[in-house]
DNA sequence: CTGCTCTGC
DNA sequence: GGTAGCAGAGCAG
C-alpha cells in the first residue's frame, strides 16, 4: 500500500513475499519470486502469511520504538552490560576441540537416485504435491526447494519428477553413513537422518593428520559405503562446523582452522542468516530493529541487544558475533516429548475431527509404546481452516501412554475449542516419567546404565528401523557389531542433537501485548461463547463411537469456508439459553455436590452435560450414564483436572471426561442405531436445527 | 511449575 | 485445488 514513490515503474507485490523457500539461488530468482507469489495469492495460506508477516513487522516497530527510547544513560549502561558479557563469553572460547559436520548432498533425493538410477539427471523432488522435503540439484536450478509445496514446484519446473518419501530407506543408508561416523567419533551427534556432527579431535591427533584430511578420508567412505556424496564443514565448534559444511556444497568442505584470528575473520562478514537458529523471523528483527545483517554487527550493537532482548538471547547474539559454539559432546539427552499430527482438508464435522483426534492418538499410543514412554503432560495442537495454530495442554498426575487414555484427555481439550474448522490436529506428549531431571552432571557412565536400565529394553533393535521423521527415535543408535553392554568406556553413544548450540532467542520482544494479543483474546471470548452448544454434545458421545462413522453430507461443506462467521451467531443464540432450562440448576448442582444424578431433561437431554440422546436409544444412554460415572472416578484421581481451560462450560463439569475405557466392550452393540443418534447430537447439523 | 508460543529444519 | 511433521526452548502468569 504505501511505499513505491520513485520505483521505477509498476508495484511488484510479489517482491514482498518472501517464503522461507523462495530465497534460493535459482536460475531466475525473479521468476522464481513471481510464480511462488502468484500461486500463494489469494489463498488461506497466503493470508496467514500476511497476518503473521505483520505482525512481526510490529513486532519491529514496538521493539524499534523502545530502542529510540533509550537514553544515553541507558545505553551506556547497557554498553557495560554488554561489554561484560562478550568478555565473559570470550572466557569461554575453546579452540581445542575440532568438529566436522557432515551433511548428505540433497539426501532424500539422492538415495531415490540410487534406487532408481533412471532418475539420474533429472528434476526430482521428493515429496507430494502438497508438500516437498527435498529436491534434486537439477530440480533447484528452478528455484523448487524442500519445504515447497509441490503445486508451486511443478509450475515452477513443469517436468518435475516427483517420487513419495520413503523414510525406510533414508534410515537405512542413514545408519550405513553413521557407521562411518562411528569410527570417528562414537559418540558423534546425530542431528538427522542427513547431518551429523563428529569431534574428530582424537583421531586428528592419534594420527597426526589435519582436519581437512579427515573430513576427504571420511567423505570418500561415506560414498564407498552408500554411493551417496557429502559435504562437510571443519571447525573448532560445532556452531562453526555447521556453516562451514554449507560453504562448498555440494560434495565439497571448507576447513576453518582453530585460530582465533581465522575464526573472527571468518565470522565477521557472515550474514547473521547463516547461523543456525537464526531464520527468517530472528533476521528480520536483527535487521529491521538495529540494522544487524551480519554477526560481526552483533558485537557493535550488543548494547542494544542486551537492552531489548533477554539474557539468554542477548548471550547469544554475542556469541554468534564472538563465533563461539558448542564444543563438547553434552551427556546423553532424552527425548523431551514426542508427538505426531496429521494434515486433512479442512472440516468442522465434530465427528470428523474426533475421528481424527482417535487416529492421531493411537499412532501417538503406538509411537510411545515402540520407545516405552509415558508421559504426564498432553498438548492438543490445532490448526484453523485459516491457518492460524492453537495449542492446549493439560498436565495430569499420572502417567498416559495407551491410546484410549490419550484420547480421552484429548478429547477433552478439543471439545473445548468446539465448534471450530479444522485442517490440522495434533498431540504432543511430555514430561516423560524417566526423565528425571536431565541428568544433571554425571559421569557418563551413570546415564548409559540409567538408559540402558530403564525403557530402553523395548528400543529398537539393532537395525529393525523404520521411524518416520523423528530422528529423536535413534537416540541411542548402537551400532550392530557393538553390544550395547560394552559400553564401559562410554562408547556407543550416539545422540541425536539438534543443535549446535543453543538456539530460540527470542520469543520476548513483544514486551507487554502488541495489538494481536488483544484480538486473540477477543477471539477466545468468541469461542467460549459459541462452543457451548456444541461443546456439551460433544461431552456426550463416546469418541470411539461416533469416530466409527459419521454419516456426514454435504452440509458440511456449505459451511465450511468460515466457520467463525458460522460460529459466532450460533454461539449468541439466545435461544440456547431456552434450550437449555435445566443449566444454571445444574450449575449449583455441581457446585455442591459432587455426586451428581444423571437424569433426561425432557426426556431426551441429559441433565449434566446437555447431550442429547431420545428415549429409545437405551443403550446408548446406559453408556451414557457409565460415562459420567466414570468420568467422576476419573477426575478424582486425576486431581487436577483443571484442563487449564475456559471456566467455559459450566454446565459441564470442568474436567469432564470423555472416558472410554470400556467402551470397546459393548461394542457389539447395534451399529445401526449408533448413526442417527451421533448425527442428532449436533443440533448445528441435524435437522432440529432451531 | 505449567501452558503456550515461537522458531527452525 | 492445493502449503508437512516434528521437536526444543523461552517466557508469562
Amino acid at each position: 500500500m504505501e511505499e513505491s514513490e520513485s520505483a521505477s515503474d509498476k508495484p511488484r507485490p510479489w517482491q514482498s513475499y518472501h517464503t522461507v523457500y523462495t530465497n534460493a539461488k535459482a536460475v531466475d530468482q525473479e521468476k522464481v519470486q513471481k510464480v511462488v507469489y502468484e500461486m500463494s495469492k489469494g489463498s488461506k495460506y497466503f493470508e496467514n502469511e500476511e497476518r503473521k508477516e505483520a505482525f512481526i513487522r510490529q513486532k519491529i516497530e514496538h521493539m524499534r520504538a523502545r530502542a529510540d527510547k533509550l537514553s544515553a544513560a541507558d545505553l551506556s549502561h547497557y554498553q557495560k552490560d554488554a561489554d561484560k558479557r562478550i568478555l565473559e563469553l570470550e572466557s569461554t572460547r575453546d579452540l581445542s576441540r575440532i568438529w566436522l559436520h557432515v551433511d548428505m548432498d540433497a539426501f532424500y533425493a539422492a538415495v531415490e537416485t540410487l534406487s532408481n538410477p533412471s532418475l539420474k539427471g533429472k528434476p526430482m523432488a521428493v515429496g507430494s504435491m502438497s508438500m516437498i522435503s527435498t529436491a534434486n540439484y537439477e530440480a533447484r536450478k528452478f528455484g523448487v526447494r524442500a519445504a515447497m509445496p509441490g503445486f508451486i514446484a511443478r509450475k515452477l519446473c513443469p517436468d518435475l519428477i516427483f517420487v513419495p518419501t520413503d523414510f525406510k530407506k533414508y534410515t537405512y543408508y542413514s545408519d550405513l553413513t553413521r557407521k562411518v561416523f562411528w569410527d570417528y567419533d562414537p559418540n558423534f551427534m546425530a542431528a538427522s537422518l542427513d547431518e551429523a556432527y563428529v569431534d574428530i579431535t582424537k583421531v586428528c591427533e592419534e594420527r597426526s593428520i589435519t582436519g581437512a584430511e579427515i573430513a576427504e578420508e571420511l567423505r570418500s567412505r561415506v560414498y564407498e559405503e552408500t554411493g551417496l556424496t557429502c559435504s562437510a564443514g571443519v571447525a573448532p565448534n560445532r556452531l562453526l562446523a555447521k556453516v562451514c559444511s554449507d560453504i562448498n556444497k555440494p560434495n565439497g568442505q571448507f576447513v576453518l582452522p582453530n585460530d582465533r584470528m581465522a575464526v573472527m575473520t571468518f565470522i565477521s562478514s557472515l550474514p547473521i542468516r547463516k547461523i543456525g537458529g537464526i531464520g527468517k523471523v530472528t533476521e528480520n528483527i536483527l535487521k529491521g530493529v538495529f540494522g544487524v545483517s551480519t554477526c560481526e554487527e552483533m558485537l557493535q550493537k550488543g548494547s542494544f541487544l542486551c537492552a531489548l532482548f533477554s539474557h539468554s538471547s542477548a548471550d547469544f547474539f554475542l556469541s554468534v558475533g564472538l563465533g563461539l559454539g558448542g564444543t563438547d559432546t553434552p551427556e546423553v539427552r532424552f527425548r523431551k516429548s514426542i508427538s505426531s499430527e496429521r494434515t486433512f482438508s479442512a472440516t468442522e464435522d465434530a465427528a470428523l475431527l474426533y475421528q481424527k483426534l482417535a487416529n492421531i492418538a493411537e499412532m501417538l499410543s503406538a509411537d510411545m509404546q515402540k520407545e516405552g514412554l509415558s508421559g504426564r503432560t498432553l498438548t492438543l495442537k490445532l490448526k484453523t481452516a485459516s491457518f492460524e495454530v492453537r495449542t492446549r495442554a493439560v498436565t495430569l498426575q499420572k502417567y498416559i501412554s495407551l491410546s484410549d487414555d490419550i484420547l480421552k484427555h484429548a478429547s477433552n481439550l478439543l471439545k473445548a475449542e468446539l465448534p471450530i474448522s479444522l485442517r490440522l490436529i495434533g498431540l504432543r506428549v511430555s514430561h516423560f516419567n524417566e526423565d528425571k531431571g536431565g541428568v544433571p552432571g554425571d559421569p557418563k557412565q551413570k546415564t548409559l546404565t540409567t538408559f540402558l536400565i530403564s525403557g530402553d529394553a523395548s528400543r529398537r533393535t539393532g537395525d529393525d528401523q523404520r521411524f518416520l521423521g523423528s530422528d529423536l527415535s535413534d537416540l541411542h543408535f548402537i551400532s550392530e557389531k557393538e553390544t550395547a553392554i560394552s559400553l564401559d568406556d562410554n562408547e556407543t553413544c550416539h545422540h541425536e542433537f539438534g543443535d549446535p548450540f543453543e538456539r530460540k532467542h527470542l520469543s520476548d520482544i513483544d514486551d507487554k501485548n502488541c495489538i494481536s494479543s488483544i484480538n486473540a483474546c477477543e477471539m477466545e471470548k468468541i469461542d467460549e461463547l459459541s462452543s457451548n452448544k456444541t461443546a456439551a454434545m460433544v461431552n456426550t458421545a463416546d469418541v470411539k463411537e461416533w469416530t466409527t462413522k459419521s454419516p456426514k453430507r454435504d452440509l458440511s461443506r456449505v459451511s465450511e469456508d468460515d466457520s467463525s462467521v458460522q460460529r459466532e451467531p450460533e454461539g449468541s443464540n439466545p435461544d440456547r439459553l431456552n434450550k437449555e432450562p435445566s443449566t444454571s440448576g445444574n450449575e449449583e448442582f455441581f457446585s455442591s455436590n459432587q455426586m451428581e444424578m444423571l437424569f433426561w431433561v425432557d426426556d431426551y437431554k441429559c441433565s449434566l452435560c446437555g447431550a442429547e440422546l431420545p428415549s429409545s436409544f437405551v443403550e446408548e444412554r446406559q453408556e451414557h450414564s457409565d460415562f459420567h460415572l466414570a468420568e467422576r472416578i476419573q477426575k478424582e484421581e486425576s486431581g487436577t483436572g483443571s484442563s487449564s481451560l475456559i471456566p467455559r462450560l459450566r454446565i459441564v463439569p470442568k474436567d469432564y471426561s470423555g472416558s472410554q475405557n470400556r467402551r470397546k466392550k459393548h461394542k457389539s452393540s447395534p451399529k445401526q442405531g449408533m448413526h442417527l443418534p451421533i448425527d442428532s447430537f449436533f443440533t448445528k447439523k441435524g435437522s432440529r436445527q432451531l
